[in-house]
DNA sequence: CGTCAAACGGAACGTTGTCCCGTTTGACGA
DNA sequence: TCGTCAAACGGGACAACGTTCCGTTTGACG
C-alpha cells in the first residue's frame, strides 16, 4: 500500500517546516510552533512521526550519516589514527553546536527520547570505536576508555555550548581528547589525590 | 518583625521534605510531591522560596558551602596545585553526582534556574580560579583556560552519570583535567585536523 | 478574649506534550 | 466521470507541570 498524495506532501512539508524552526527555536520549539509553520494540525506531526524524537531524527538523519561516513574516510586519510579521531570528534561537535539545544535533548532521561539516544548510539558508536581501537592499538592513547563514554562526554560538554561566548564546547572537548594521551591512571584518586573529610575542613 | 511560629516550623519540614524527595526523585520533582510530602499546601513553597531554584539552594547551601571551603585547605594541604585542583574537582563532582538530576538543572537554559545558575558560580567560582591560577603560576598547567569554562565543562560532563553504569563521570572530568596538562594549542584545529568537505566523502 | 495581618490550602491559570473524534479528501473501480 | 471509503486531516480535549490567586484559618499581642 502506497502513502496518499497529500500524506507525502505533507511528510515533506513538515520536515522543511520543523528544520526552519530547529533553527529559529531550537530542537525544543513546542509541537505547535512546528505544526503552525507547516500549516497542518499537531496530529498530522505525530501521525508521520509517532514521538518528538523521531521528527528530530527525520531532520538530521543526512548529516548524522555523512558524520558517520567520514570516519573511515579520515582515518584513511590522516596522518595519524589520532588526527583522525580528533577531526572526526571535531565534526562531531561542529554537528552537535550548531544545531541548538540537540546536544542536551540527546542527554535528557525523557523516556520519549530513548529511541533518538539509541539511533545516535547505533550510528555513530561503532564508527567512533573504530577510530579509538586504531588511535589505541597505534600506542598514541590509553586503551581503557571506551566510546561509549567518550561519546557521552562530548556529547554532554557540547550542551548548551550556543548561547555562552565564555564557554568554548570545541577547546573543552579538545583538552578531553589530549587528555586521552595521558599514561597513568586517571579516577579512583589512585594518585595522590589526598580527599579531605569535613572535619579537616575546620 | 519575627516571623509566626508556624511559618518557621514549616520552613524547617519543607526543607526536610524536600531533601528527602530529592534523594527519591531528584531535584525534577514536581512541587505537588514535595509539598505532600511536607503535608502543605504548594503555594507554601512558594511563599518560602520564590522560586523552585531557591528551594534547591537552601536545601544544599550547607554542602555548597563545604566545598567552597574545602578549596583553600586543599591548597595548603597538598604537595602540588595540581593535586590541589584535582582533588577539588573530585569533591565538586562528587557532590554533582549524588544528588540525581542537579548537574542538569544546573545547565538548564530556563530563565527560572539564572539564580541557581548565579549562586554556584557566586560562590565556587573564585574558589576555582583560585586553585587554577596557582596551579597555572607553578608552570604545571597551560594558563589560557579560564575558571569558568572548566567549571561549566566540569558541571556538564556531570550530566546523567547517576543512571549509567557506563558511564564514570569522575573518569572523564579525569581526563579532562589532565588534558590541562597539554602545552600544545587545543582547538580551532590547528593542530593538522584537516576537515573534510562532504564532497571528499564520496 | 477580641482583633487582624501573617500564613495557610487548594483551586485556578497558562503552557506544554499527546490523544481522540468528527470531517475532509485522494485513490480507484465501475 | 463519478461514487465509495479508508487514509489522512484539523483542532479541540486531556493530563502534568510550574506558578499565582483568593477565601479561610490561626498565631501574636494588647
Amino acid at each position: 500500500m502506497v502513502k496518499r498524495a497529500d500524506a507525502r506532501r505533507n511528510e515533506k512539508v513538515l520536515l522543511d517546516a520543523a528544520a526552519a524552526v530547529f533553527v529559529a527555536s531550537g530542537v525544543d520549539a513546542p509541537v505547535r510552533d512546528i505544526a503552525a509553520a507547516a500549516g497542518v494540525g499537531t496530529a498530522t506531526i505525530y501521525r508521520h512521526f509517532p514521538t518528538r524524537a523521531d521528527l528530530i531524527i527525520a531532520v538530521y538523519r543526512h548529516q548524522v550519516e555523512a558524520c558517520a561516513q567520514a570516519g573511515p574516510v579520515l582515518l584513511a586519510t590522516s596522518v595519524t589514527p589520532h588526527a583522525a579521531l580528533r577531526a572526526w570528534i571535531d565534526r562531531f561537535v561542529d554537528f552537535l553546536v550548531t544545531k541548538h539545544g540537540l546536544a542536551a535533548v540527546l542527554r535528557s532521561d525523557d523516556r520519549g527520547f530513548e529511541v533518538l539516544h539509541s539511533y545516535f548510539l547505533d550510528r555513530l558508536l561503532p564508527v567512533c570505536a573504530e577510530l579509538l581501537d586504531a588511535a589505541a592499538k597505534a600506542g598514541e592513547i590509553r586503551a581503557d576508555v571506551a566510546a561509549y563514554e567518550l561519546m557521552r562526554g562530548v556529547g554532554n560538554l557540547c550542551i548548551g555550548a550556543e548561547n555562552d561566548a565564555r564557554y568554548d564546547a570545541r577547546r573543552l572537548v579538545g583538552l578531553l581528547v589530549e587528555g586521552l594521551r595521558g599514561h597513568g591512571r586517571v579516577g579512583d584518586g589512585v594518585v595522590g589525590t589526598a580527599t579531605l573529610t569535613d572535619r579537616e575542613l575546620h
